[in-house]
RNA sequence: GCCGCUGUGGCGGAAUUGGCAGACGCGCGGGACUUAGAAUCCCGUGGGAGACCGUGCAGGUUCAAAUCCUGUCGGCGGCACCA
């Protein structure tokens, strides 16, 4: 089979039938299959793309035939940095190259044969797209979640620019290998933090890895606690958070951040200037220190004094930059006894080391930090454990100083960022009104063309007069734009709901489309977005949602990731590593579905593995075999014939074969899917080199083996649908269905045990009792030799399987 | 350091969730066809002459363990001073 002549024909078929989109005028329940979307970095589909859309397209043609009205939308994660780099490496503009690799991709995923609606296809770069990112940053602002603060940010000096974390590779610039710093900087961020908890909770009910559940619940990282305040001498009260109240009366000190408030301003007159020395310090520290946990404590006693609220113990402050000021209140009660770290900073500095929890069972080594009894606690000695937190807590809440409180490590995400090729914030600074959000009907904010953005130290945008320079939309004086562009991943927090509506010019969709098709039934993609895509898509969601927009609180019902396509060696494909291979030169030699196939039969479709074109003829043998066999069986006579033994055999693989795919297609296990095809295959030949045959019967198993193969090799299978006299689309039959009928054999093989070793098989009559199989095995004489004079303990039965004779 | 996943023939990988380990395929060996090769087709293929031994290793539970439990070692991923 010319397979590039075939694909073709078949592609301009299903394109012009209108095939692959969405029906719009349909009863038949909704399927949106989705598949993450690509970035256009390099101008070709890799293997990884490949082994996403392929495999996960054949889901979606399965799921069409079993009937559902399918949608399986594409698109493009088109702004981001590393065509800004590549611009800046060779001049070329981002917008020039990317849409040029978009031009390339849209060329090869046609070409791949997938079943994309294209007409819901959606480019995050355009400004009929970004107009909407920026409407969704207008919405998150009037609902009070989108704010702007001072934060430190990762800064490389060396490129004069600050980068994103993602560009931050143990501590260093990943382009320069520099040292990045931490600078503050005004930034504006989304509230995501307001979600924590629901978006902690909501992950039960989802259909997820439950790896990539954990991660997610690692990441948003609850902890319950309680909070305590310290009241100075100088007046001002020191809030701190514990998960470990239960240490209390063993707080030896209490430690603030370096950056915070009331660092300055308790500190006494003669430790004022360590204490300054100290904050400076600590704000030039690099990111590389800062990651290393290895590094000896350090930090500056303030002078100040604060009283424990339980014992009226005056306990001194200081300073340390083991104590981060983002999590919790910043400040942090030390109880050296019982934790690790404080352990070794009191012992750096000669502070107490009070032990008030002991262990119940054998020596209390300290630091103990296990659970334990209190002691040296007064009324609370004897405690332990989840109760003498209770206790404790309970008690800090009944003399007003605190109680119990429950503290996320999840921050607010950070949606600035200093580059060009992104969506502009849609703010504006007003010397008299301040910050003014653009008016809806101004949008999109639309990012000029010509820029310098080689990398200085300011947003590129910045140098950019006519943009940066526009009216206040409230009093209409002179104003400035914000010069920063949006983080790639608010553009695709939401590209999904717009595929819903993709076309939409007054709206980000229209919230009956929405409602007909979302949340997405199936998402495929990789696991590296667990913490970011796929926790923002979710903040997203959850937020339209409470400002009206939309009536569910979860976007992805189910999620599969893919697993990674590694290079020969077993590394991850690089340039640095030499190993890349491309899918071109197979697609080239063995046509696209036999490529697909073989992605889908070599790997294990969650795990991955190294490339190895090994098995790629084989499936090209398969395919041979299979046209070979089909086009020899479509001349047989359409005669009937008898309907014996040989015939139900092969009635019992056909039927098996059509149970077993089924549900490994539905759990995307597609290589035994394949598996079980070529068993069925192998079962047609078999039958078909016996003398006497019914042909009829022969042709209907074919035919459904043709329509079980459909959605691993739909171009293959439509082909030879064609040729055999099939009628329309062979994707507009019906998924082949298993009868259990079939299934039931006269009779199993058994093994059979004695003393729970195998000693023979047996054929045992499908409806034997348990006392009949037991007195068919006792019989056999394999059994009758190994038993023999000796009384039988037990017999078990496990139907279907084995028989198990314990004597002695 | 903490959390999670994972370890099965020469190789990719199966195993109905505690029930015949190694499905399916690659590779390899043998044969058929052929002047010959390629292609194709058929047979065999965990190890061991054998009793038996085999799912990283050592124990345990069970009539029965790749699967459950305890310990231990290697590989991968995430987090990393989160109080």
């Amino acid at each position: 089979m010319n397979m590039k002549e075939v694909e073709r024909k078949w592609q301009a078929r299903w394109e012009k039938a209108g095939f692959n989109r969405f029906e719009e005028k349909s009863d038949k329940p909704k399927k949106y299959v989705l598949e993450m979307f690509s970035y256009p970095s390099g101008a070709k589909l890799h293997i990884g793309h490949w082994y996403n859309y392929g495999p996960a397209d054949s889901y979606a043609r399965f799921k069409r035939m079993q009937g559902y009205n399918v949608f399986q939308p594409i698109g493009f994660d088109a702004f981001g940095l590393p065509a800004e780099n590549y611009a800046i490496k060779t001049g070329v503009h981002p917008k020039d190259s990317t849409e040029k690799n978009i031009e390339t991709m849209e060329g090869q995923l046609r070409a791949m044969g997938a079943m994309f609606d294209w007409s819901a296809e959606v480019k995050t770069c355009v400004p009929e797209y970004y107009k909407w990112t920026q409407w969704m940053f207008l919405q998150l602002y009037k609902k009070g979640l989108a704010y702007r603060k001072e934060a430190p940010v990762n800064w490389c000096p060396s490129c004069s620019t600050v980068l994103a974390n993602e560009q931050v590779i143990d501590g260093a610039c990943e382009r320069c290998g520099t040292t990045v710093v931490r600078k503050n900087l005004t930034q504006w961020f989304f509230k995501i933090t307001e979600y924590a908890e629901e978006l902690l909770s909501g992950l039960e009910e989802l259909d997820w890895p439950e790896k990539t559940k954990l991660m997610q619940k690692n990441w948003i990282g609850r902890s319950t606690g309680c909070e305590i305040e310290f009241d100075c001498d100088s007046g001002d009260k020191i809030k701190v958070f514990t998960t470990r109240c239960d240490t209390v009366f063993g707080v030896s000190y209490v430690v603030l951040a370096p950056e915070h408030p009331l660092a300055r301003k308790i500190a006494t007159e003669e430790c004022r200037a360590a204490v300054e020395a100290y904050i400076e310090q600590a704000s030039k520290a690099n990111e590389i220190d800062r990651l290393s946990t290895a590094r000896e404590k350090t930090g500056v006693f303030t002078g100040a004094y604060c009283t424990n609220p339980v014992n009226g113990k005056k306990v001194p402050v200081w300073l340390a930059d083991y104590v981060l000021y983002s999590y919790g209140t910043g400040a942090v009660m030390a109880v050296p006894a019982h934790d690790e770290r404080d352990f070794a900073f009191a012992t750096k500095y000669g502070l107490p080391i009070v032990k008030v929890i002991e262990n119940v069972e054998g020596e209390t080594e300290l630091p103990y930090t296990q659970d334990g009894i209190m002691v040296g606690s007064v009324d609370f000695d004897g405690l332990s454990g989840e109760e003498a937190r209770d206790e404790v807590a309970n008690h800090i809440a009944k003399i007003g100083k605190g109680g119990k409180k429950v503290n996320y490590r999840l921050r607010d995400w950070l949606v600035s960022r200093q580059r060009y090729w992104g969506a502009p914030i849609p703010i504006i600074y007003c010397p008299v009104c301040g910050t003014v959000p653009v008016p809806e009907k101004d949008l999109p904010v639309e990012l000029p063309y010509d820029v310098e953005f080689r990398p200085d130290g300011k947003s590129p945008l910045a140098k950019h007069e006519k943009f940066m320079h526009t009216v206040c939309p409230v009093c209409g004086g002179e104003a400035t734009r914000d010069p920063d562009t949006l983080d790639t991943f608010v553009c695709s927090s939401w590209y999904y709901l717009r595929y819903a509506d993709a076309q939409n010019d007054r709206a980000p969709f229209d919230r009956n489309k929405v409602d007909r098709l979302l949340p997405v039934d199936t998402y495929v993609g990789g696991a590296e977005h667990a913490c970011m895509h796929l926790l923002y898509a979710r903040f997203l969601t959850k937020a339209l949602r409470d400002m009206g927009y939309l009536d569910f609180d979860e976007p992805f019902k189910r999620l599969v990731h893919q697993g990674v396509i590694l290079g020969p060696d077993g590394n991850r494909m690089s340039k640095s590593h030499g190993n890349i291979v491309s899918p071109d030169e197979y697609v080239e030699e063995y046509g696209s579905d036999a490529f697909r196939l073989y992605l889908m039969f070599g790997f294990s479709y969650t795990e991955g593995g190294p490339w190895s074109d090994d098995g790629i003829k084989a499936i090209a043998r398969f395919l041979d075999r299979i046209e070979k066999t089909v086009l020899k069986i479509k001349n047989y006579p359409s005669s009937e014939g008898s309907y014996g033994a040989e015939e139900k055999a092969l009635d019992y693989a056909r039927h098996y074969a059509i149970g077993r795919v089924t549900r490994d297609l539905e759990g995307f296990s597609f290589n035994t899917a394949v598996a079980r095809l070529m068993e069925l295959l192998n079962a047609i030949c078999k039958y078909d080199a016996l003398p006497e045959k019914n042909c009829a019967f022969l042709k209907s198993v074919v035919k459904d083996f043709l329509l079980l193969l459909a959605p691993c090799a739909p171009h293959f299978a439509e082909e030879l649908w064609d040729q055999t006299g099939g009628k329309g689309f062979i994707f507009e039959q019906p998924y082949p269905v298993e009868d259990p009928a079939k299934l039931v054999l006269d009779e199993t093989e058994y093994a059979v045990q004695v003393n729970s070793k195998i000693v023979c098989k047996a054929m045992i009559p499908s409806g034997a009792s348990g006392e009949e199989i037991e007195a068919l095995v006792r019989a056999l004489p394999e059994v009758i030799q190994r038993a023999e004079g000796k009384t039988v303990r037990k017999c078990i039965v496990v139907p279907k399987r084995l028989v198990n004779l314990i004597v002695g």
